[in-house]
DNA sequence: CTGTATCCAAGAGGATACTG
DNA sequence: CAGTATCCTCTTGGATACAG
């Protein structure tokens, strides 16, 4: 189980909580661009298993960050999209991006793109 | 070792390798309020063990974003202190503090405070 | 007080095979 | 295509003892 809602009173606690780990904010940058099918996040997320991927978007529909839609089609078609909730974490996300590139230049790194 | 400063092209994977961990948010937020000293991010920090407080103060002192100063007294003394860019992420975990306060009121818990 | 050094446990994450 | 099911490895983190 990846998800732990830790009753923590702490706010930055619970946000590191939902999505202080290696994968899942960057499953949520992909998402913010729009819906994406589970074929495409495990292309678009660098080196993520599929057991990893599976269990991190099951954990991430559990907080309520996204939803899971499957088309009873063949072959089979799930669809994943940012929930309101998780679309509002789109300015940290944005923030992190700006601050990752910032660090970079400190550190005399060429910035990068997604 | 919990440092890995993989160069991934990924401006947010970047910032993610380097904060994205249970811990570390933790302690820059404590930091974010001045100096402190081993002992008091020891209290800060939860439920933090003594050796996983000292292996995340030597990854972010390696990363750049905080600074260790011994002071040759006895009983020693050892202070640790934000970078500049250590302090530029302040405005992140401030958001992350304004997001963990909108997901509690989300799902219907009381806010907190640190 | 602020560590370092071990030893261990738990869990995240990877590889592979198989399925509706 | 999008998983599930195992098995295994490695890292993270906790406990304890000891040192400068």
């Amino acid at each position: 189980m990846l998800t732990k809602k830790e009753l923590t009173p702490c706010p930055v606690a619970t946000t590191v909580d939902l999505i202080g780990n290696k994968w899942k904010l960057l499953i949520l940058r992909d998402l913010l661009s729009g819906t994406k099918r589970f074929g495409e996040l495990r292309k678009g997320v660098d080196g993520i298993s599929q057991k990893v991927l599976t269990d991190n978007l099951r954990s991430l529909e559990e907080d309520g960050l996204i939803t899971r839609t499957v088309y009873a089609e063949v072959p089979p078609r799930v669809e994943y999209e940012l929930t309101e909730l998780g679309g509002s974490l789109q300015p940290i996300m944005k923030m992190m991006e700006e601050w990752g590139n910032f660090y970079k230049e400190s550190m005399k790194i060429e910035a990068g793109e997604c």
